[in-house]
DNA sequence: ATGAATCGATTACGCCCGTAATCGAATGAG
DNA sequence: CTCATTCGATTACGGGCGTAATCGATTCAT
């Protein structure tokens, strides 16, 4: 049973970029984070890094001075460990309720309400 | 726009008490969270109640020495609030994967199976 | 080779959170 | 009346988080 850290706000958006491609050097991080975001700090990112991998969330091997880092974590394990808490938190666990008020307040195209249909049936 | 102040993982749990009912007397409180959970410790449950007021997600009405306590934020906004920052932090904002992840790797009963359906033949 | 830039490590700091204990006022029991 | 109980208010405290600066070591440019 693999316990998953907790991963916080920020440190999720460092690890999508690790999710995406890894190894990376900080510096490429850096920049891919604050491609999305130009707020990013470097500094700011640079903590992230350090503590992520204290959680051992993150791990890394050297190049020469630099690091490259890589996740520890999956992120299929980190999505479903966040979505069973936020299920159990704010729906109690009950799925039903939880699907029906995104479906009923979220704008979807017929395309995706064909798609979700179709993974309705093939579950009966 | 009301800001819905944001309510912390145990802050949740008194304010699903006072959703259910109210206005309700901190003991009153007290005993419905010990009732659903035996951890509950009174002390802390107090403070709970204190910071909600001070964050504006709660309110009272003096009765005599002690305080009638009521929601000053509808359960409706904060699950919204909470829903949609779980959409983007998690799914990257992306609604049919996220159904997608539920539908696929929960148990529903082909009674859900069809509730749900119904929703999606309405949205079309 | 010497100063500037860069790397990770360490330190900082204020706020939130979970968990309570303490305090002063008021009330209830006897 | 007086003491114990109970109320909300205040204080406590260690850990996490967001945000970053500083430090010591190394490397790069000139």
């Amino acid at each position: 049973m693999k316990s998953i850290p907790k991963i916080s706000e920020t440190e999720w958006e460092v690890m999508k970029v690790l999710w995406t491609a890894s190894p990376l050097a900080a510096g490429e991080i850096i920049a891919r984070l604050t491609a999305q975001d130009e707020a990013w700090h470097p500094k700011t990112a640079k903590t992230l890094l350090s503590r992520l991998v204290k959680k051992k969330a993150l791990g890394f091997e050297k190049d020469g001075r630099a690091y490259l880092y890589h996740p520890l974590v999956k992120e299929a394990d980190c999505v479903k460990a966040a979505s069973d808490s936020f299920l159990d938190r704010v729906f109690g666990g009950s799925l039903t309720p939880m699907l029906a008020h995104f479906v009923e307040r979220k704008k979807m195209s017929s395309e995706q309400i064909r798609e979700l249909k179709r993974l309705l049936d093939r579950k009966e």
